[in-house]
DNA sequence: TGGTGATTTGGTAGCGCTACCATTTTTTTC
DNA sequence: GAAAAAAATGGTAGCGCTACCAAATCACCA
């Protein structure tokens, strides 16, 4: 066992763990730790020669500052947990994609979880990632488990709820209105003089925006005085292969459909492939629409007419708004309604 | 400012930072904090009858450890940073959607980083993750800067390179034969009878796995005694929409081409959505062939041929690599090729 | 019954950093 | 030019947890 020459017994450093730390810096420079940290964090605090000779040992030693020590002593480890309900739903990742495209380079790291669409593995998510001491959160969605928001709400940091657009939320919200985004593409194949439709999903036990979507769709399809209310849905993920699923069984079980309105894009553009596959004429035997607005509806035959939601451009706003407050101020709106754009094109 | 009966100044908590510590689960349960610890990390080490008592008194606070103090003091904070070049390529979502299914019900977290293609960029984001203390890591690719490998070798822990297989690699290595599996489609065009044919890519001057594919198409067509060697490319990442462009550019450049290898199914899905739209027969007028097994080739029409990589599996397997040298064994392989598979289908 | 070793529990120190306060140095003011 | 104010630097303690060692308890056998 080694001892060093005070004879106290020297603690072994953890495996491999030879990192260069504050102290070093400040032996380096010749000046207490304290100094060092305070030129790396409030470097208007430190007089500007001691500040060019620790930054000169910074960068002499490649010091790379421990932030779970930091984390620790101050609070805030510079980790943004993003709690999404899944990785395998392109919505997701998009945002996901915006969210680390605007934090990364303010020098904060996007932890990720996801949740199945559970809202109790959720909250246990919550308490796991609350772990990490992080800086700030973002969030799917605005119903959690009342433990979760109850915690969130004691904890007193920065949180972003996204997607979905509310009244209340637990701290800053961001998303759209999913109820008039499903009613904007019913009132769209009305217009357009559709008049028997259904409208198709997956899921939707557990994806309450879904939910909220077909209940905009219904409400529009009573005012304009059409009754029928035809629903088609199926338990799996959405993907390309059961909007093709989806779309035969309509076919089938209700020859008489003008349009549908499918929930995702996923599910419209599986529909659209079958259509081409099987030689049904879009939207001339029968309209199709979609909603996210995913590059892929542009691209088929015909194009998909979709409800678009700007997806990246939410994770740079919902990042945004966080950063805001973390640097002190605070975002110029808590609660942002980023929009949905229809996009008619030749698929209805 | 508060003080307590000690007289000795209370230090305030972190800000509305009232979580429950080891303290007062120990002081609830009558037992000293470190047997608490004991008791939630190597249960087999404390007595039947003391486990349960602190497993109710961790129930009834709802006490929840900080795994930041609990990694600084012991290394190793449950987290498990994974380091791609970009966020916008499904390939890398459906490795990390892998990852982190097979991490959270183990008890890790995803670290998320992305470093744009940029090795610079590499090496300063591993700088600032292993800041975190994390418990082991997963990178993209075998080609790094020195610095970074240098340190991840002195680091000393268990660390995964994934997509591409490798001679060397810094711990343990798992991915596919970039190529070969460009060889692989190369020579299935040729025994198909076609000999004028391209490769089309993007960005490949940074995107080297890419360059590889194009390397193993090139032989293959040389083995194959046919000279012809042309190579379309592109600098946007690759989309629908590139793939479209590229078609249309090699069809108007070399209309005497008679089949299209493109570096991914993303390009090669928009080439077929482009010659549906304008009439041009596949494979009849000329081939297209793909690499990864994206969904959406199943469902267009023709289906794509392609070479499919598993990259969800290797997601999985590659943290399961991680997790058997975490759990103190070692793995099984620390190199593990994944393979790839070329599926025939209608496009060739 | 006492002694030996195995098992269970506790005490202490410290991981690397920053909050808070104290001290020193510099600048400003009259 | 001395006093007051401001700015720059340092000392100390502790964030919540675990490694390491020491002490206490138990089990077992001669």
């Amino acid at each position: 066992m080694s001892t060093n020459k005070t004879g106290v017994r020297e603690r072994r450093r953890h495996q491999g763990d030879n990192r260069v730390t504050l102290k070093d810096v400040a032996r380096e420079a010749g000046v207490a730790p304290i100094t060092v940290s305070r030129a790396l964090n409030t470097p208007e605090n430190v007089s500007a020669g001691l500040r060019e000779r620790i930054d000169n040992a910074v960068s002499a030693l490649g010091y790379v500052p421990n932030l779970i020590a930091g984390g620790l002593a101050s609070a805030g480890t510079r980790v943004i947990p993003v709690v999404v309900p899944s990785l395998s739903i392109l919505t997701y990742i998009e945002v996901i994609h915006g969210i680390q495209q605007t934090l990364e380079p303010a020098g904060y790291q996007v932890l990720l979880g996801s949740t199945d669409f559970d809202l109790e593995r959720e909250a246990s998510l919550v308490d796991t990632v609350l772990g990490y001491s992080p800086s700030g959160m973002i969030m799917t969605g605005l119903r959690h488990r009342e433990s979760a928001e109850r915690r969130l709400k004691a904890w007193g940091r920065p949180v972003v709820e996204i997607m979905e657009l509310g009244e209340t939320c637990i701290d800053m919200n961001i998303g759209v209105e999913n109820t008039e985004a499903g009613a904007c593409m019913a009132r769209h194949l009305v217009e357009r003089g559709y008049q028997r439709i259904a409208f198709l999903g997956t899921g939707m036990a557990h994806d309450y925006r879904a939910r909220l979507r077909y209940e905009g769709h219904r409400q529009a399809l009573k005012a304009a005085g059409i009754e029928s209310d035809v629903l088609f849905q199926d338990d799996q993920p959405s993907s390309y292969e059961v909007g093709r699923k989806l779309f035969l069984e309509a076919l089938d079980a209700r020859p008489e459909l003008q349009a549908l309105h499918f929930a995702n894009d996923n599910l419209a553009a599986g529909a659209i492939l079958e259509a081409n596959r099987i030689g049904v004429r879009v939207p001339q035997d029968i309209a199709i629409g979609g909603y996210l607005g995913l590059s892929l509806g542009e691209h088929l035959t015909p194009r998909l007419t979709t409800v678009t939601v700007p997806r990246y451009e939410m994770g740079v706003e919902a990042a945004k708004m966080l950063l805001a407050k973390l640097e002190g101020g605070s975002p110029a709106s808590s609660r942002v309604d980023i929009g949905y754009e229809l996009k008619v094109r030749e698929s209805t």
